[in-house]
DNA sequence: GTGGCTGGCTTGCGCGCGCTAGCGCCGCCC
DNA sequence: GGGCGGCGCTAGCGCGCGCAAGCCAGCCAC
């Protein structure tokens, strides 16, 4: 049915032919290859021809020639959170077309023996949610990646950056709900470490800023979410931040079944807005990340280590807020 | 540090030249090139070569030359699923990769106006969790993609065959446990409609099979759960099939909130066994899924579309087991 | 001795595209 | 009238690799 099936592929000669010009203004027209001059009719021509016949550049020969992919890789770390990135992704991924440049998101790989994509996709910019260890950056820059994103030598590229808003949000709303007793439940999974310390720290700060003692840190797990929320009410802990909203719930969660009233006796806040936060009963208040602009931002990120546009500052962008719900 | 920074990439040339041979000769022994026959020292002496300089095949090249990427496509729904399938895309990935092939996973953009991936990376196979719609379907065949799972036009191909005992097993389960009066709660979400309705249409055979009575079928949301659950509750139903464990959260959540207790006046069952049936309270019976038997049957499954080795048959790899949790 | 054959290699083309060097033409200015 | 510059285009190389064709030495059969 839909053209015969064997159909060789449409290439840029064909389009030349077409119009009756040469290969080489078929490029300058597609690529509107700055420097040439190309007349108004034969441009339109060409185009109406690459319509006309359905011509797709062959994206290996233009990496080939160009010695650039113009793809981006995304390492997404393999957890949850992998929910809430994907709207972010999303956004970025149209901001990224636009530019011309693809969007391929890729999850880090739990000591799995495939190669990684790094390797095979030989992406322009590798951009990571954590910072990489040093084995995995060495690792990508040995493939022959010169942008990756986060990069230690560089300061200024920071991923995570416009999210750091968030941990002061959750700890202010709970000190204005009248709590003084905070304590920060994270996740013990190493594969984040870089996130949940940084949020931990973020936190931690803003607890001293505002004179309401420490913030104890505590990695929650299924097996001790039980012992520890006990703890906590023996030692009147009388709020948990937690470092996102699957950790929210199992606090929640833990605490009820040990007939702790929530959030009379214990306020709980998550991080990220998640679909778990809505559905959970109580439903979890939580701190809600405005996708668009996260998109755009990772986006600008990618964009500037790709083809040193100028690097988006972190504060611009990205607008975080607080989704009250029944856990505060 | 790590190598001069902008060093030239090691292509077979630099090897052929290091080694002696021509780089015909490279490429026969890299590829160990069918019908070429090469002397076991030559070949030993363009690996170490091959390793002592570093070489990496530019796979830009490659595709151009063969004229394939070996690139697969998966296509995931953009919706909670896709945490249950990291499992097995992860498993798949590693199968793929001893084949030669990469893996690269997309979400389905929900009306995104990014350029597809298909389209950019010019992957030999697209397969996707549900089925194409006509209109996806051919896109993907104008992007010169020949291989596409599923294939309407030919019924071999179905990934999610091996899922097809889940169904049966949510509802026997329930029968056993002495639930008679069923219903089958689903996702209104229009981009799961294939595999909704699939999973709901063996549920209700299993449910005809067994003699009780029909399967009524009710889409269910955030808005509406509350009221369906009265519902349910005034018409007698004692057990709920939910299509997969966020609905089966949704609905347990709302019964909670009516008052309906949980198991014993209604049951509910969900599929996938994704962490959320672990942590909600009370925690969601639910089918798992066998991570690596999925994986390896996705895999073969691509790889038949790729090169026309043997298809696998559903029967044989994965296997799926019940999880009873608090919820019958 | 000669022809055929096979193992082990080389020569060279083609994949589709980007892009530099250059060419002819026209209009402008001195 | 001649020089000159810019516009609009073409010829052709190179990106790195796969692979068909061919070439040569050595061996065996006759």
């Amino acid at each position: 049915m839909s053209g015969s099936p064997a159909t060789r592929r449409v290439t840029a000669a064909d389009i030349a032919r077409e119009v009756g010009v040469s290969r080489a203004t078929v490029g300058f027209v597609m690529n509107a290859t700055p420097g040439q001059t190309i007349s108004a009719g034969t441009r339109d021509r060409v185009f109406a021809a690459a319509r006309r016949l359905g011509y797709r550049p062959h994206l290996a020969a233009q990496a080939l020639a160009r010695g650039r992919t113009r793809i981006i890789l995304l390492v997404l770390p393999d957890w949850p959170m992998e929910y809430s990135m994907s709207r972010h992704v999303d956004e970025a991924s149209n901001f990224l077309d636009e530019a011309g440049y693809s969007l391929v998101t890729m999850t880090s790989h739990r000591g799995g023996n495939a190669r990684p994509l790094w390797e095979t996709l030989q992406p322009d910019v590798v951009m990571g949610m954590l910072h990489f260890d040093q084995d995995t950056f060495d690792d990508i820059r040995a493939a022959g990646v010169t942008a990756i994103i986060p990069d230690p030598s560089s300061a200024a590229a920071e991923p995570e950056a416009p999210v750091s808003a968030g941990p002061r949000l959750q700890v202010e709303h709970l000190l204005e709900r009248g709590r003084r007793n905070l304590v920060y439940a994270t996740s013990a999974d190493p594969r984040l470490e870089s996130l949940t310390s940084s949020r931990y720290a973020l936190a931690a700060a803003t607890v001293a800023e505002h004179d309401a003692g420490v913030l104890p840190e505590h990695a929650v797990n299924p097996e001790n979410v039980a012992e520890l929320v006990l703890r906590w009410a023996r030692e009147g802990v009388d709020a948990v931040v937690a470092y996102n909203d699957d950790i929210a719930a199992l606090v929640t969660g833990a605490a009820i079944r040990q007939g702790i009233e929530i959030p009379r006796q214990l306020a709980v806040i998550g991080h990220d807005d998640a679909p778990i936060s809505r559905i959970f009963v109580p439903s979890i208040t939580t701190v809600h990340l405005d996708d668009v602009g996260l998109g755009r931002y990772f986006a600008d990120l990618a964009l500037s280590a790709a083809n040193g546009s100028p690097a988006p500052n972190a504060e611009s962008s990205p607008q975080l807020s607080l989704t009250v719900r029944e856990t505060t």
